[in-house]
Formats: C-alpha cells, sequence, structure tokens
DNA sequence: TTGTAAGCGTTATCAC
DNA sequence: GTGATAACGCTTACAA
C-alpha cells in the first residue's frame, strides 16, 4: 500500500508538499502539483485516514444510537442523517440500543476518538452521560426524544402539539370516547403526546379517562394488546389514537379478528406517517412526521455543534394525514 | 483529555507499562497493576483508538453497504450484523447504495484505512471493485445478492429452491396461471428465483408464458403496478408469487382497489417474512428468511476473511409459511 | 518485569 | 513555494 513517502518520492518533492497538494491544491505551484498528481494516480496512493485524524484530532464520523433499527420509524431518519453526512464527509457509526448497556458502549466512543459526535435517536440520554449533565457533554443531538429539563438540542416536532391536532380531530367527527395508546415507561415523549391529547379533551371539556390510557410497544403486538384490552372494558372507545403507526397497524389487524369493522365501528388515528399507512386496510388516518429531513436537520444541528456553535432545538412541521381508517361517529 | 502519558506519570511507570497493563495485564506485576488501573481511574483515561488502530494497522471497523436501508427487508439484517460485531468488538459503518455513486464512496473506506472489511447487502459488486476482482480484493462479503461468477463468498438462502418451493406450492393448490413479480434489472436474485419460478413450472409440465413475468422495484408501489399490470391481461392469473413481502403488500392493496377478492378471486404469495405480513389482509403466504441469523453469519464469515481464513459460502435455511392470502383455485 | 526508543502516516510550524 | 522536522498517542522490539 503506497503512503505519502512514495508519492513523494516519485515526485520528487517532500511529504509535505505532496500534504499541501492533497489539502490545499493552491498553495503549490502548477507544476509540482501536476508532478504530484501524477505520481498519485501512478502509485494508487490511498490517503490513511487514521493518520490524518489522529494528527488533525478529529475524525469526521458521527455515531448514531438508535433505539431499534427495526422500527422502521427510524430508517427514513437514519438515511436523512446518512444522507447529510456523506454531503459533508462524514461517515456514519450506527448503534442499536435494543438491548441493554448498548448505549453506554456506542457513547464512549465519543471519548476513545472513534467518533466527533453523538446523536440519540429516540433513545434517552445514557447514564454515564446524564451525570456529566452540568459539566461538558461532547457534541450531541437528541431527535424525537428528549431530555427532562430540557437542557440538550433536539430535533424534532411538536408532538404536544400534533397529538393535540390529532385527537381534536377525533373530536370534531363526534367521538368523546377515545382510548391513548402511548409509548412504554414514563419518558417525555410519552408525557408530550399525552399532554396534547388531555388538552384537546380539556378543550371540550370531556372529562379524562385513566382506564382510557394504555401503554404498549411501538410494535404491532403492542396495538393488538391494546386493542383487546379496549375490547374488554365496559364501555369500550369509538376512536383509538396510537402514538405510532406500528401500533395502529396492530390495532387495525386485532379489530378485524374481533369483527369490529373500521372505521365504521372503530375509528384508529396513527402517528408517524409510515409509507405502509397508504397500504394498510382501510388506509391509516395518522400524523405524518417528515422522516428524512428530521434526519438532515439533526445532522447539521450535530455540525454546528461539533463546530462549537450553539446548538439550538428545531422543531420541524407535521401534518395531519386523513386516509381512510377514522369516521364520523 | 488525559493520555498514556498522564496515567504512566501518576503511576510511575513508563507509557510502555500503562499499554501492557491495558493490553495484556498478566504479562505485568501484581502491583504495577493495581498502580495503573488505580491511575487509569483518577486521570479519567480513555484510549485513542485513532492512535492504536494506526499503530496496530487495524480498525475493528466494517462497513456495510445496503442498497436501500428503508427496505424493512434489511433492518433486521443489519442488526444481526450489528450483534456479531460488537460482540466482536467491531463497529459497523452503515452506508445506503440507494444514491448514484455511493456504493465507490463506501467501498473505498476499506483502501482508506477506516475499515477492515466490507458487507454489500443487497448491492451488486460496486465497479471499482470488479475491475480488481481476480487481483486483490479486500476483505469482503456478499449477502442476499450474488456475484454472477459466484467467485465472491456469499451468503442467504437458497433462492432457486425457496422460489421453486413458492410456486410449487401455488401449483398444488391447483395454479397454473401463476404471475411473478420479480425485482428490477437482471441482477443475479432475479435470475436465480425466477429459475426456480420456472423449474416448479416444467415439473408439472405448465408452459412458461413470458407475459406472467414482470420486474417491479421491491415496494408497495411496484407490487400496485404489478397487480394494474396483470389485471389489464386479456387471462389474468389466478395466483401471483411476488420476490418480496414489499411487492405483496402492494398486490393486496392494489386487488381490493379493483374488487379482488384475496384469496379467494385471486393468491398473493410473498418472499422474505417480514413481520409485517402477519398483520396484512389477509395475512400473507410467503417464505421466511432467517434475516437476524443471516446478518449475524455474514458479519462472521466477514471476520473469518479478515482473519486470513478462506470464506466460504453461507447457505442458511428458509421456510415456507403458510398463511392467509393463498388459497386453493 | 520494566524502560527506552523507534515508528505507524499524516500535518503544521518554521525556516529558507 | 518548498523542505526539515516535530508531533499526534499508541505499541512493540530490544535491552536492561
Amino acid at each position: 500500500m503506497a503512503t505519502m513517502k512514495d508519492v513523494a518520492l516519485l515526485a520528487n518533492v517532500s511529504t509535505a508538499t505532496v500534504s499541501r497538494t492533497l489539502v490545499k491544491p493552491e498553495s503549490v505551484s502548477e507544476t509540482t502539483r501536476l508532478r504530484v498528481e501524477q505520481a498519485v494516480i501512478e502509485t494508487g496512493y490511498k490517503i490513511n485516514s487514521q493518520a490524518r485524524s489522529l494528527r488533525r484530532n478529529e475524525t469526521r464520523t458521527v455515531v448514531v444510537v438508535v433505539s431499534d433499527i427495526d422500527n422502521p420509524f427510524y430508517s427514513e431518519i437514519i438515511k436523512g442523517i446518512e444522507q447529510e453526512a456523506v454531503a459533508n464527509d462524514y461517515l456514519v457509526v450506527l448503534g442499536d440500543a435494543s438491548q441493554q448497556e448498548r448505549d453506554r458502549i456506542y457513547s464512549e466512543l465519543v471519548y476513545t476518538r472513534q467518533a466527533d459526535g453523538l446523536i440519540l435517536l429516540g433513545v434517552p440520554l445514557p447514564k454515564p452521560l446524564k451525570a456529566k449533565l452540568n459539566s461538558s457533554l461532547p457534541p450531541l443531538v437528541m431527535a424525537c426524544e428528549y431530555e427532562p429539563d430540557r437542557k440538550l438540542p433536539t430535533v424534532g416536532i411538536d408532538n404536544r402539539a400534533a397529538a393535540k391536532e390529532a385527537t381534536e380531530y377525533l373530536i370534531k367527527l363526534g367521538h368523546h370516547r377515545i382510548g391513548c395508546v402511548t409509548g412504554m415507561g414514563d419518558n417525555p415523549l410519552t408525557v408530550c403526546r399525552l399532554q396534547g391529547y388531555k388538552e384537546a379533551l380539556a378543550a371540550t371539556n370531556i372529562p379524562f379517562d385513566e382506564q382510557l390510557i394504555v401503554a404498549e410497544a411501538y410494535n404491532p403486538d403492542g396495538g393488538s394488546n391494546a386493542m383487546r384490552y379496549f375490547h374488554s372494558l365496559a364501555e369500550p372507545p369509538t376512536a383509538i389514537f396510537c402514538h405510532a403507526d406500528t401500533q395502529a397497524i396492530g390495532v387495525l389487524h386485532q379489530a378485524r379478528s374481533l369483527g369490529i369493522s373500521v372505521p365504521e365501528q372503530l375509528s384508529v388515528m396513527g402517528f408517524d406517517g409510515l409509507p405502509i399507512g397508504s397500504y394498510c386496510f382501510p388506509t391509516l388516518t395518522t400524523i405524518l412526521q417528515p422522516r428524512v429531513e428530521l434526519g438532515r436537520v439533526t445532522m447539521q444541528s450535530l455540525m454546528d455543534s461539533m463546530k462549537g456553535l450553539p446548538a439550538r432545538d428545531r422543531l420541524l412541521p407535521h401534518e395531519l394525514i386523513i386516509r381512510g381508517s377514522v369516521a364520523m361517529r
């Protein structure tokens, strides 16, 4: 494998000049540049990024820790992150946090100089970093999840407003017993969306009923469970608002198994706007999150942060997508 | 940020000893080890992987180039790769090849010393590497796609056999006009599965009809297009075999729009065994590919290859999953 | 068992 | 505009 030395030898210049030619071509003379470029081709030289990184003290790599790669909601976000990353000469290391302790392993990489920054995608702040919240954190952006104190730059939509809008839409269509399927645990995201739901109820004087709230995983099984639960209620809801399309898909499926027809007997509202929603039966009414854009903006924020700029929160627009799973009561 | 020097100073040893303590603790004396370990804690020392990698001439990083992150078929495979990778102290750099030229950018990383090996996931061999096929390629494993000459280690299922099995199943149920939705382009994967389809027909003396083959993208829209096409035929098929569940989902949806009931009027067979298939309406009969296992084995193969061992092909078992979208003619 | 010192391949500083 | 040279932080002969 050819190194700069080989190129330098062949071009009859010093390695310093080779380096300059590669990094700042206009800083060397025309003839030197040509000679070096020729030598690079002849030797088949490729830069050793390791060495460069060590010297420059940067890796041009970012780590994305995602709560579950399998969740299709994240894949487009990752795509957006990746697009923005390569466009700016960054590499993306992917970390799946669906197993215990993995978030720690991956957030370590910033300290071991394998990455310049960290994106937490739908993942709460790992413990070791939490301890450092008040001192110095590495460049870090959260996407689609919040730190309770909101001290960390976050990219996402206005979850409270979106959930409120979704609920209002159901109310407008005459529903007042509205089931709500949240995510598991008491993470800030769930709290936000639940708050939007409550606000919509309150605005129309519909009493809040604890019984209508159920926490489930963001997947079809979670939705199925929720549907069964609601069905077992003495007075089941006439509409169900899921915090994720993946849950809504399970609700749809389970409703069908129970002989409940959607939207005639039950309205189902999703959240996320996954492409699959247009292919469900019935097609899924939902809140669209601009996923690719979320990814791009997240990466942009992180790059700001790595440049030392103060990273600020970024709120992207969502959109109510009206399709076939919600109807008038 | 503390370096070995700091640790060495504090522990009153040389940096060499610090290094030894970290890499091979049994090679230093008990007391030294304890002193060093203490100093590591006190200084908050973290190793600089860049420097280590440069010195050791390895990165413990692999690149996974995937044809489209968005395709849910790949996400579980990536998960398997990632699991096996972290378990063996490797990092995964994720590359999406859905845009032009990206496969090249990512396969370059092996040459610029940012990765030790390369996984091509559903991606054909990039041009620059193709040129080197006969000389020396870097450690490389293909998954779910083949190099025409089969010179490269490949991990996957027996696609020909699986497609044959799927088709045979349809034939057994009385179908003899069977539409086939392949992937786009004439990549080896498509060829394999098409061959299995043809073999099943031939075995039962059903004439092959070019009209019943249509190439579409591996997504629901592709399936929709295919369904419309088949519907326009003078003599439409009574069953459709899709090379991907994602296509089958589109077929299901489009059939519904056309008022064709599945499986009563039309049988639909998928391929891949995505989780979503159990939630379709009707539930999808399909061929299951062991995706997480495919990922793990792929990573294992690559590690073999990086160790210099001869990487061989690995064929994993598939399974026909009978659900609700296929019925007797 | 431990220290010395060279070297991995690059880049930045400083002369010339 | 170019060349020497030191340095980035670590590992590993080789010596002690």
